[in-house]
DNA sequence: AAATGTGAAGTTGTTCACAGCT
DNA sequence: AGCTGTGAACAACTTCACATTT
């Protein structure tokens, strides 16, 4: 993944950090589900792919919340990073672009069990035949405004192809969407109040394939 | 998506110099195809969503390029990066882990194009009734070592769960793959010559939600 | 005049070293 | 003794300022 026009909420805290709070907190879920109680940075941070003192230093932006001499208990730490990722109320989101990936987007159960719900999804030909038919109420294009402003949705899912994603984009800025995560293999252009992700699956092949030797 | 264990291979130049190598070469693509011979900096740079200081320093890494007054020639510049990156060759990948998101990674014609080629899936149960037959050849876990010797395969795609991830991993890394793009949502181990890009599309979510605030 | 190429300055993120609790 | 918390040192990356070329 890689960011475009950040917008510098919270600026004191690193991008980098917020980050890494995701996976701390599915390490901890899991060490929850094996039964500890209490963890070690050390031990947190070896699981998470870090180094300890990076552990440590990421959870200073928050506060203290270790026992020296002991380490930090499972249980409070991953309530505090779910408490600040805002991982604990359901979120609507909307997909745009019902091809093959958004599809699997559509039925991938992920999303749900962090927080995120797919409310509907949008395609500009709806019932064109499918795979699949997705368990979310796909509609047509002429909707999306509608849904989007009922529904109170902040984040979008956009799975179009290039040639139509920045078209989309506009509408979706309009109509109040402030997260995009987007699929689409190009730049797209945002109000600096408009925050892009993107995950480019090429790219990621591309960039192993550089540092793997060609 | 998110790097872990990097290899410091050719270390002079910064991994996130070579991302943006990727992006410039589509940027060049589209550039090309509307029929533009040269583009300044400062063009290209808008495209991309970077400043044109940094597109300049990115190229610098490499040689130059570049016409004072002038700008650069798009086709050279592409080819210049292509070069750089390998992508001139076509290179085999297996995909491990054929469930919805394999699935549909599977029939993602994005790949090809910017050469790579899914050689074959493997799946725990290849005969296991799925939405639809993918164009490779769907093989059983007892095969992968075979293919990846024959083939030579330095690349996987790991769309398994989690609770497998790992053990799939290490017969992977035994098997001669070096670069893995890793799907699923936990920190994989590997030896220090093994690289592993992770797409954690929960992640990217919840990173979106953090900073369009919560 | 217009644009590149680049050393130096600035910014951001990471790691060290160790003081300070329990 | 063991482990956290953190200022200071370090490293990586970005941007600036401007010399240089066409």
């Amino acid at each position: 993944m890689f960011r475009s026009l950040k917008k510098p909420d919270r600026p004191e805290i690193p991008r980098k950090t917020i980050y890494r709070l995701s996976i701390y907190s599915r390490c901890l879920a899991r060490l929850r589900e094996n039964g500890l109680r209490t963890v070690s940075s050390e031990a947190l941070a070896k699981v998470a792919g870090v180094k300890s003192t990076q552990l440590r230093k990421d959870l200073t932006y928050f506060g203290q919340f270790g026992t020296r001499g002991l380490g930090y208990e499972v249980e409070e730490l991953f309530q505090m990073i779910s408490a600040q990722l805002g991982t604990k109320s359901l979120q609507p989101v909307v997909l745009v672009g019902v091809g093959n990936l958004g599809l699997a987007l559509l039925s991938y159960r992920g999303f749900e069990k962090e927080g995120f719900e797919i409310i509907a999804a949008f395609d500009i030909d709806p019932l064109r035949k499918r795979d699949k038919k997705p368990d979310q109420p796909l509609l047509g294009m002429d909707e999306l405004e509608a849904i989007i402003h009922d529904r109170g949705v902040r984040m979008a899912i956009l799975t179009v192809d290039a040639p139509s994603a920045q078209e989309v984009t506009n509408r979706l800025v309009k109509a109040g969407v402030t997260g995009i995560l987007n699929f689409a293999p190009l730049v797209l252009h945002v109000p600096e109040d408009v925050m892009v992700n993107n995950v480019n699956l090429a790219i990621e092949l591309e960039n192993l394939s550089y540092f793997i030797q060609g």
